[in-house]
DNA sequence: GACAATTAGATTGCACGCAATTGAAATTGA
DNA sequence: TCAATTTCAATTGCGTGCAATCTAATTGTC
C-alpha cells in the first residue's frame, strides 16, 4: 500500500485534468503568438477582435462579444485601446442609441495584410498537419459548446 | 466572385483558428468551474495550485510554477491569498534561503475531501465519455508541448 | 577566498476576464 | 399611453498572466 498516489486520488491529479490541458495550451498559444502580434502592435485578445472585424465591421460591441464570448467589461476598455491605436472608430448608432458600432479605420483594414503572416507561423509552430489541427479544433469546439450549454442551465 | 469571404481569407477566419477554440474552451471551463469552486472558496488558478499541493506539498514556488507554467509574478500574490485564507503556509527554506516552501495547513489538507465532488461535476458538464476526454486531453497536451518547445527556440 | 554569473522570489505596471452595478435608451404590455 | 421591463454599454473592483526590474542568496571559476 501507500503508493505515490492512491487510485482514489486519480480524479484530482493535475495530469488527469482536461481543463488544465486546455488552460495550459491556451497560455502556450498566447506565448507563441506574442512575438508575432508584437509586430502588429496587438495583444492576443485584440487580435481576436480584429479577426472578427476583418470578417465584417461596423458591428455593435454586443456582436463582437457574442462571437468571442466576452462581455462589455472586457471589450469596452480593449476597444478604447484599439481606438487609441487608430485601428477602429466607435460611434453611437443613430437608429438605436444604445448601440456602439465598431468600424475599422483605413489603418485597421490595412493591418489585415500584415496579419496574413501570422497563421502560417502558428501552423509551423504547432508542428502538426492541417487536417489533424482541424479535427482537434472541431472536437474542442464541440466540447466548448457542450460546456457553454450547461452554463445556461 | 465576391463570395461572403474570399478563399484567401480562410486562414484569418475566426472559426478556423484552433487557438480560438482552445482559448474559448478554457473560458468555458472557467465558467463551469466557477460555481463549484465558489463553494471551496477558490478561484480556478488557486484550485490548480491546490491540486499540485495535494499531490505533494512543502515544495518551492518554482516547482509549482514549472508544473503550471506560471511565474512568480502570478504565483506570489496568488499564494499570499491562499495564505490569507489559511490554506497554505509560506516559509523560507533554511537550506537555501532563496526558496520559499509552500506547505498545506490542516485546513488546506482537509479541503481536498470537499474537492472530490468537483471532477464528477465537470465530467457530467462535459457530456462526454471518459475515454474520449482522455484522448482529447492527450492530444491537447501533445500540442501544448510542441508549442512550448518552439518558445524555447 | 573573491567575484562574476546564475537563481529564486518579490515587485511594478499593464492588459485582460468577469461579476456586479449603473444609466440611458428602447421595447413591452396592460 | 406610459409605467415596467429589457437591452446595451460603461464603470468598478478583484484576480490573474506576464514582461521587466530588483534584491538576496548561491554557484562556478579562477
Amino acid at each position: 500500500m501507500a503508493r505515490k498516489q492512491s487510485a482514489a486520488d486519480a480524479p484530482l491529479r493535475l495530469d488527469n485534468q482536461i481543463c488544465f490541458a486546455v488552460y495550459s495550451a491556451a497560455h502556450a498559444f498566447n506565448r507563441v503568438y506574442k512575438p508575432l502580434l508584437d509586430r502588429l502592435g496587438l495583444t492576443y485578445p485584440q487580435y481576436l477582435v480584429m479577426l472578427v472585424l476583418w470578417e465584417r465591421d461596423d458591428v455593435p460591441v454586443k456582436d463582437i462579444g457574442e462571437r468571442l464570448f466576452l462581455d462589455s467589461g472586457t471589450l469596452t476598455p480593449l476597444l478604447k485601446r484599439l481606438e487609441a491605436a487608430h485601428l477602429v472608430r466607435r460611434t453611437r448608432s443613430s437608429e438605436d442609441e444604445r448601440l456602439v458600432l465598431i468600424a475599422l479605420t483605413p489603418q485597421g483594414h490595412a493591418l489585415k495584410e500584415k496579419a496574413r503572416a501570422v497563421p502560417q507561423s502558428i501552423l509551423a509552430a504547432s508542428d502538426c498537419s492541417v487536417s489533424e489541427l482541424v479535427t482537434m479544433k472541431d472536437e474542442i469546439v464541440a466540447l466548448r459548446d457542450r460546456l457553454n450549454a450547461v452554463i445556461g442551465e
